[in-house]
DNA sequence: TAACTTATGTCACCCCATGACAAATGACAA
DNA sequence: TTGTCATTTGTCATGGGGTGACATAAGTTA
């Protein structure tokens, strides 16, 4: 008869890993993602730095990490959107519960959320890693797509369906504000001109 | 009284920068991008590794370096472009340029081309680079939409169009075959598909 | 040829990242 | 509680990427 199922070992790992993250992201933002060194962040959660990488694989990964997140519940959200939407419906249905979901949620992880936006601003070095997120995301949505329009993930047309949706969302994201609820409003600003622009089943 | 200005210094330093291009990009053909070190292509062009690191600022750049100069034959070439023209009309006629620039011009030239675009098809670790480099001239694209546009590079609009363009070439570049000709011809039926999706006029 | 400028090599150094091994710590059953 | 086991952690060693400093070599110019 197991109880919470989480011991104190697992725990105690969480812990360790919001730790680091929230020590890492407020370093970057005092100091300088560049010049912040993992060591200083091991030190900061007084912890050796060859355990930093047994939690994150990289530097870069612990400063996306809530990116990461975010892009998890996006995808997790569209995956319930029903079937018989189209792809663009679908996608930015998904879109706007994910946001609704940073806002209304823990707020320790908005934070988190506003943090990593503000420090990716801020630092050019953090973009690629942050362009490589998407481009992986891409690959799962084409997926989606395909499958909602019927295609195979070759198909020039879904290639193109898929890259507008993601250029929507990127637009929204990319030079927004920080903060969940009116970069929701951008999201809907954005949708309006979308919808300005393609022609009605543009994405079927 | 000036000649060819060139004096044989200036030569020797584009021959030791093509030398280390050739010979990084056949290293990482052969052996892999990861496991290439840059000492072992210093040592193939003989010139010590804090020489290579004064031609390139990382090995990132000496892989994605033909990428480069094809982008900035894009950049001069829609610069070049007629003022009268709108934004989607520009933009694709400069890549079509710079597409067969590639393909007409120096065979070398197109062949590292051809190489880079083998190379990164199988090199994860470099999409990263690939797709910063992308996000740094969607920034300079902005600045020729909003133009064209009559805007600021802050009009949301501008920002639309400017990715829906970016878009546009990535869905042809990304997954598309790496001889210049064929690739001309995905273009065109990216293009095709592009005018389909959108209403008329929607760069404006 | 001499003086100057610039590229290169050598050296030292820091940071990121990883494998190996031993020590510490939580999990679990007797 | 105690002993065993599994997992986490710290320490150490290693290698590659990248940079500053300085002396030397090489091209440039008078």
């Amino acid at each position: 008869m197991k109880m919470t199922t989480v011991g104190l070992r697992e725990r105690k790992k969480q812990k360790t890993r919001i730790a680091l993250i929230d020590a890492a992201l407020d370093l970057f933002l005092a100091e300088g993602y560049d010049i912040t060194t993992v060591d200083q962040i091991a030190a900061a959660v007084d912890v050796s730095p060859r355990t930093f990488f047994r939690y994150f694989a990289s530097k870069e990964e612990v400063a996306l990490s809530p990116c990461r997140d975010g892009q998890e519940i996006f995808e997790s959200e569209l995956a319930a959107r029903p079937g018989d939407e189209s792809p663009y419906q679908a996608v930015m249905r998904a879109m706007r519960t994910t946001l609704a979901t940073v806002r209304d949620g823990d707020p320790a992880e908005a934070d988190r959320f506003v943090k990593v936006r503000r420090l990716m601003k801020e630092t050019p070095s953090l973009i690629a890693g942050q362009m490589c997120m998407i481009a992986q995301s891409e690959r799962r949505l084409t997926e989606e797509v395909a499958r909602r329009r019927g295609t195979d993930v070759d198909d020039l047309h879904t290639q193109f369906v898929v890259s507008v949706l993601t250029t929507i969302n990127r637009v929204c994201l990319e030079h927004g504000p920080d903060d969940p609820a009116p970069l929701l409003e951008r999201m809907e600003r954005t949708i309006a001109i979308a919808e300005r622009c393609l022609r009605p089943g543009w994405d079927r």
